[in-house]
DNA sequence: CATGAATGAGCTTTCATTCAT
DNA sequence: GATGAATGAAAGCTCATTCAT
């Protein structure tokens, strides 16, 4: 049986090269806008700039965007997919230890982060969002909200096995999620990184992060509601 | 017979009105910065419209501050330098318990936050200061750097002091100063907190902070170095 | 049945029109800023109106140009630099006798600086010089400098001849150079010339200074190294 | 008998310290004025900086003149005075050959531009006169033409002993006139001067200039009209 | 489709001039 | 008279956007 995918493909056999390149044009000028966005900010990238590195002229650009600010709209569109969706399974399908969960939990999110560039679509979310509401509102429902059901699975999972112990519901979550988007910023902003960039090992960050929590969501020995 | 103006200057032996008007100017132009900045960033804030809020023309506010870039300066100095040394000296005051000590430093520095637009300027440095690298340099000297040593000061005292176990020197302190500048964000990013402001209380996430962080923190019963 | 357009095309294989003034723009802005600047003096002179008067926006102009003092110097290059090395390869060309070629240099000087506005361009780094460091520094490598070695070139070349008697190698060429200055000053300075302008013939004004200095630099009849 | 000046004196004793600093303002204005536009040019001077210099306030300034445009010719007209008047009595006193009275002059011209700031002024009419045609007008009525008549007559009273050979009556005063002005030109020119402000040496130059022209003036041994 | 020359509104900053005190 | 705080018209330069080719 053929996918979805490989049926479109044989209704519509290669196009001329030229063809072809006219269709990738919006994708290269993506990724360039959104390496220079990150590197820059939104206001200070020219688009001429954008349209250097993606290799068209500066009109051609405008022949896909109407505006910079669609092409920012279109860019982080483009590049808000839910990788989330893998994270909820894996948690689904761990059956060891709850810290070990959120051990392995917590160091794959940042592997994840490292390999794409989702910190730094995270970083011009919170820098230019203001901006534009509807894309604000977008990144909060199809990524800040799950990632927060994330951690609040795991934390509940943790507490029903009796590991844990039991934490505000709404802001327990949100303690963990904040050192991560902390760390997200923090290898995106030249303000909180500045001299210091290389100084900050996100791992050892992790890790004293884990060790703290862990400790802190830990059930007290004598505490325990064990019994006979 | 007097005039009402003559029976005025002597009841309010004030000065001339051009002479009090200046020297309110800075404070006047300071504040109307501070609104623009949080409101529209620093760079889509025109000095023009600053002035005009604060009631003056442009070049006044050339009178009383070298550039833009030294206006914002001053509002930083306005709104935080001088309050981190009010923090500092707090602490060294204080000699009660460590964790009582951090409750206190925790939701005192968020009173100061509220009243002040300390997380807006926090929130402004971290979206902009890639592209004004002076300013980002002064913010994390004046205002990062002396936040990061005021809470490994608490923590040195609670380990001193034999209330807190040891943590990593440097991420320690970086843990707690996250969740810090997290709430500063969440509170003025439409990204982050959009239409779902009012859902967060400051407080409670703060204090979900101080129980998980402080139990993380402290030495387990077991574990202490009684002796005897 | 062919068009207009296209016997047109056939008949004058021009450039696009586009294209061709894009080729034109540079010398005409040359040309306005030229006029304009001996007009009006550098600092007065508005890069909008020399726009203007090329027929072209402020911006065409920072297109070509990237600054008003880029956009001088270009004039100078254009006006005088090039003249210079064509007077030096004359210079050496010449082998007749060093007066002859000291009165052809000089008038051929005059010729060029009246054809051009170089005389005009002295006079305004005489005037503005001070306040724009890196013109006159610029002013005085590309020009003075060149010119001066210029004129000790033919008066080494007489003394080497046996023509002209020895004077000071510093100062001797000053004091033909500093004739040469004051006419071009003379032309193009309201103070000196006033409305008497047209009272001043360069040309026998040039004939007086070289007869004079002609003499002056003579190797008496009685002195010569004859010997016998 | 009195002097007229010494009858004003008498009628009006000395006035009250702060009137008598009152009638001394503008005379300060003008010789701080005078320093500023010479060091910098006239645009480039700014009232701020000449009012401070005479030790007042910006506005004050403007209650002794109009606008810097009239200060700026009230300094030229307070400058403009005829030294000239001596030269020409000593050059009449004088009776010793011509060469001796031409070295004597041109020595004690430079004299007096040093000690004054006659080549300051000369410098400021060249640069700026052109703003200003009535000054302009006044000044070479009152300067240039007087001194170029200066030099003609010892050229005359060279020819008429036999001592000088005869020049054109115009362009002969011209050049030794030019080369004197470009002296003072260069002393106060940075794009003349430049690095080599202190390679100069005005009595070394001047020496040159009389050697080149007083051999190119005097009448070649054989040719004297001498006769029996 | 693609180009890139051309545009012009917009920005920060300066400074002669005014005028309430 | 004297002050200096306040003004606002420029100026040089940038860059998103347009459109003739």
């Amino acid at each position: 049986m053929q996918t979805l995918d490989s049926l479109i493909d044989l209704c519509c056999p290669v196009q001329a090269k030229r063809e072809r390149r006219k269709e990738a044009r919006p994708g290269e000028l993506l990724q360039a806008a959104l390496a220079l966005f990150v590197e820059k900010g939104f206001a200070a990238t020219r688009v001429e700039e954008i349209a250097r590195r993606a290799g068209v002229s500066k009109g051609t650009l405008f022949l896909y965007f109407a505006s910079k600010e669609e092409l920012f709209k279109a860019v982080v569109r483009d590049n808000i997919v839910g990788q989330l969706a893998q994270f909820a399974h894996a948690i689904d399908a761990f059956d060891g230890p709850t810290p070990v969960l959120m051990r392995s939990f917590v160091h794959g999110w940042w592997q994840h982060v490292e390999a794409t560039n989702s910190a730094a679509i995270s970083k011009l979310m919170i820098s230019e969002g203001a901006q534009f509401p509807e894309l604000a509102a977008f990144y909060r429902a199809e990524v800040i909200e799950p990632a927060q059901q994330l951690i609040a699975r795991v934390l509940a999972r943790g507490q029903a096995r009796g590991e844990f112990r039991s934490v505000d519901a709404q802001y327990g979550p949100l303690v963990l999620l904040s050192s991560l988007i902390f760390l997200a910023l923090w290898r995106n902003s030249a303000t909180l990184a500045g001299v210091h960039d290389g100084q900050l090992d996100p791992r050892a960050y992790l890790d004293t992060l884990l060790d703290t929590c862990l400790s802190g969501l830990s059930i007290p020995p004598g505490t325990a509601p064990s019994a006979a």
